[in-house]
DNA sequence: CTTGATTGGTGCAATATCGTACTATAATAA
DNA sequence: TTATTATAGTACGATATTGCACCAATCAAG
């Protein structure tokens, strides 16, 4: 059942398929307004990468048309979370900052998270995942 | 680092984000003409659970509005790949048939991702996943 | 420096997702 | 049976995603 049986190989990405389907619905039924999951990566990458990215380093690194990020960082500012601020070294280009309220957004998600990620991971069928680790 | 690290409980989560965005991506490339993963969900699920579902059900299994799974079947049906017709048990519903074209694009897809698969199940980084597993 | 090519950002249009409201049918209660 | 409630599907509107086209700024070639 371990030697890579194409059947088996497909149904693991439709696994995770549902895993991170579900994962997103708990995420968003904690995040305000009309934010998304889209909106949470971009604060979350802001705190992690630090402060000041460029819109463009974002797209790529979240592999999103540029156009898509120009749209979710609209929503970010529009709503307080983000500041875009003009690119001293390029003026083509733009900086993004996170303000407070996004930063405390951020955390109180992250943290409210934690009971329904534990949860999540103990519904996880570990068994097709094992199958696979051999390879 | 493996005593349940919140930190590392939200990592996993967004690695598996990932996984799911490069499988889609690589399904999709696979995928003719207006298909997107969801229409390709419905051929898999018809095949795997056999033909004749009512739209309501297949909403229910997918955890999507129904209002989702009618445009979704609209555009399955539109190009031929699913058959809608009426559901002679209640008048409200429909049934949903697979067709040659349908059943075909399914079986193609799935042979042609296997190589795909194969490679980014190998670029996997098993380690944090590996580090939950013990919880 | 000047010119042409490249790049970052955004407006626009096409399509997708999803909540609300509505219709038709079915199920339940009286 | 009749009246009420619930359910399946869809139209519609709001927002999201993304390709195309365009502008402004930058870079590269000469």
């Amino acid at each position: 059942m371990h030697d890579q049986d194409p059947r088996a190989l497909f149904e693991v990405f439709k696994e995770i398929g549902i895993i991170e389907q579900l994962s997103r619905a708990q995420l968003e039924a904690r995040l305000p307004d009309g934010l998304i999951a889209p909106h949470f990566a971009v604060l979350n990458h802001l705190f992690n990468r630090g402060d000041g990215a460029v819109p463009i380093d974002m797209a790529r690194a979240f592999q999103v048309p540029k156009t898509s990020m120009t749209h979710t960082l609209k929503g970010l500012a529009a709503k307080g979370y983000v500041e875009l601020r003009d690119n001293p070294k390029d003026g083509r280009s733009k900086t993004v900052w996170l303000t407070g309220k996004g930063r405390a957004l951020r955390e109180g998600v992250i943290a409210s998270l934690e009971p329904a990620f534990m949860e999540l991971l103990q519904d996880i069928d570990y068994g097709a995942v094992i199958d696979l680790l051999p390879t």
